[in-house]
DNA sequence: TGCATGTTTTGCAGTATGTGCAACAAATAA
DNA sequence: TTATTTGTTGCACATACTGCAAAACATGCA
């Protein structure tokens, strides 16, 4: 598999994205179709479903991956579990931060519609799955361990929450929000 | 209105369901078509889609509703909101507990499917929102505001997460496993 | 009872999503 | 160049879902 073709493809995926998000912004989700999205990125209608499963699979941000050396450091440190959460998740936002304007963009949309809102949730659970498996890696627990679930649902949630009040309120980065969120958990859970 | 036809429509609308998830308890989601699961209730392919937007409706539980006067004492508490939800939305688990079987499959066949999966996590989030808004009116403020955004979040995930420990466990009932879980998050942010 | 009214169900015709398959085109390796 | 692998496309098809108007049904009232 060589470099070329693999970078190819991503430009692909990435144009057919920028239609389809350019496009349902402007017309709104159900007044888009695939044959539109095609149209637009220059590729067959067929061609669109090699790419991305379903329609509204084009409007959402790639899966973000953790780096394998945040891993590793994730899973040797000995501080706090929640910091070191954080610590492991803030860098996963630079794509944000750095593409406020396309992020913004998919935020907007991802409010117009039921589907995408149910969409942008069911990544944020992803995210929380891929967040319990490293927990429990850590913990040298099973990936279905009571405390690996309850953790990784409670920081996702957090993350969520946070990302929601970067985009809404636009300044400050998405880490300053992050802190600030974890912060006021702290405090509704200490009486 | 009488209240005949309405009790009509409502047992319509379970026999759909009914014949919906057994069928899809079955044979998976994707080998049952709304044609079969009209067939199987006895009514028109038509008909299915009066009562349920999309076919995957027919597989969730009705969405539930506080109850007025729940509402108004939740209202009026000063006691601590956090007891305070966790009293108002126990109730709300009652149809689960009483309903085990029908809940057991749905939890199973939820797990069988992303896009079942998905949808589980949406009918969260809308109660999330619900939720949302009784605590920003106990609070006097905007549904918006950051409080009630974040605190509704966590109360929900921890709904969430309680009700899977009880749908997997299967011992006790809801409402031991959602306080259970709540002194767990508790421990977790106390440090 | 029998008619008039409102409601629900149904059939039909049509659009869109999404899949399997096999032919084709293009890039890469030899 | 030729052989091989990889990606793209067209076509046929199943299924989801909608709008509309006719038919069937239930209900209230003379």
């Amino acid at each position: 598999m060589s470099d070329l073709r693999e970078r190819r493809k991503l430009r692909t995926a990435n144009t057919i994205r920028v239609a389809a998000v350019n496009l349902v912004h402007a017309q709104g989700l159900d007044n888009v179709t695939t044959d539109m999205i095609s149209e637009a990125a220059g590729i067959s209608p067929r061609t669109f479903f090699n790419y991305f499963r379903y329609k509204e699979a084009a409007l959402l941000p790639p899966t973000p991956v953790f780096r394998q050396e945040a891993i590793d450091k994730f899973l040797q440190s000995r501080a706090k579990i929640l910091d070191d959460l954080i610590e492991l998740i803030v860098p996963l936002t630079q794509f944000f931060s750095e593409n406020p304007k396309m992020f913004r963009k998919l935020f907007e949309i991802s409010q117009t519609h039921p589907k995408l809102v149910m969409l942008k949730i069911n990544a944020f659970h992803e995210f929380e799955e891929m967040v319990r498996r490293v927990i429990a890696k850590r913990l040298k627990l099973r990936d279905d361990a009571e405390k690996p679930i309850l953790i990784a649902a409670l920081v996702t949630t957090g993350i969520r929450i946070a990302m929601e009040r970067w985009a809404n309120d636009g300044s400050g980065t998405p880490d300053t929000e992050i802190k600030r969120t974890f912060e006021d958990i702290r405090t509704i859970f200490a009486q």
